[in-house]
DNA sequence: GACTTTAGTATCACCGCGCTACTAATTCGC
DNA sequence: GCGAATTAGTAGCGCGGTGATACTAAAGTC
């Protein structure tokens, strides 16, 4: 089990293939549903994959997800943020060595499209992927719930003006559990994360709901104790 | 700000310079230290570098990293994380575009270096690296800090029995501040996490401690609402 | 106009958290 | 010896956030 420390190796940085995968994720019909682009090439054993490419000369990792997004899209999301390098041996459609993945959340009136392009996907009825594609969807949905309580990711799924049930939904899309009401409410007012625009909507039956924005205000730092409880391992 | 979908890219996998590199984490008198290795290459302008190679072969990064953390320490320690790809145009030590970053803990008594090879720099002391290597170890204790309350990676830093103080240092040297002794015994006893041996240890003056260790035991589903007051950005 | 549906609020009990204050067991100084 | 100092560990209190039930409000449906 111990060995003894060997001659400092010489490192070298070798020549490898490389690409950047995009998982773009958008609300669909109370589901999530993710971006996928038609295989070109018949090499390629599954017909859809994800949008992807390697980066250009000198070509920041993150500049080139932003590079796939709008060229899949035709219109530019909220910054791609990576999710993690895959390196495993899994196979990718263009038989990158390694693949970083990168996500995207785009709201749901961003998502026309023209025919015979990319399409969108319902996550429960994705069609086969590339081993290593496979791994950066899920991989891609378990990012976005881990850093949802650090970063605002919720609204990008939203338009600018949103329902307070509606950002519910999205929050219970995206952790994939049911929220109490009230307490999501009050939760939501005592941050100042939201603040009511003077827009009421009324769909359908029922009262109408009033519309809210995104505008985070004052910000108490609330530095609490350390969790145990959700130690997973 | 919105451009036609062009044709889809014709993407491909273009051979790029690949690094994993490695921060190895320990506890050092009262703080945390990094282990570096001498650069052995005249041409590295830093003297000191993380530990970093090239993935051989069909080697997985991961993989590397575990090979790495071997041949610098001579033993083995958890096995490392992940941190994330870094592809930015900062400089890399052996010029590499892009580096997987990855960590790696292990607790004090493992911390024994042969002369003139690898040597420990106090996180407040580290000399000049590299600009990526730099923003790699910063990331490296960002991202322990942000999974210490998923993943039980603070035990990684402790012998196999340790005191609930010692714990509650690591803790404390991980999030950057100091924590309540009592709130802290309490959630970790109510997380069935530790169990006590029958050793008490005397240290110098003050009552004896006992001695605890590792052993998660029933885990209640403890799933909570939506977090708001954590939101950065 | 009663019923249904959806939005939003009030109230209450509980529990986790931070705090202060206490007890317990050892070493140090004289 | 014996008290002071030091470190380990616990008890109890109050505040505040959480989840539940139950309520009010405003629209459509028949």
């Amino acid at each position: 089990m111990r060995e003894r420390p060997s001659s400092p190796p010489r490192s070298a940085a070798r020549p490898t293939t490389l690409s950047v995968d995009l998982v773009v994720i958008g609300p669909q019909a109370g589901s999530l549903a993710v971006l996928l682009t038609r295989a070109a090439e018949s090499r390629v054993r599954e017909r859809w994959t994800l949008p992807w490419d390697a980066p250009r000369g000198e070509e920041a990792l993150g500049d080139a997800a932003t590079r796939l997004a709008r060229a899949t899209l035709g219109t530019a999301p909220g910054t791609p943020e990576q999710i993690r390098a895959f390196g495993d041996n899994r196979r990718h459609p263009g038989d990158a060595e390694v693949s970083v993945g990168f996500f995207a959340l785009v709201p749901e009136v961003e998502r026309r499209l023209p025919d015979g392009g990319p399409a969108w996907f319902g996550r429960a009825n994705l069609p086969t992927l590339a081993p290593r594609h496979r791994a950066i969807v899920d991989a891609a949905f378990d990012a976005v719930r881990d850093r949802l309580d650090q970063t605002p990711l919720a609204f990008q799924l939203l338009p600018p003006t949103f329902t307070l049930t509606e950002l519910q939904a999205i929050y219970e899309l995206l952790l994939d559990r049911p929220l109490h009401k009230a307490s999501f409410r009050r939760a939501l007012q005592a941050a100042y994360l939201v603040e009511p625009t003077e827009e009421w909507r009324s769909e359908g039956r029922g009262r109408p709901a009033q519309l809210f924005r995104y505008a985070p205000h004052k910000r108490r730092d609330n530095r609490r104790g350390v969790r145990f409880d959700l130690l997973t391992g």
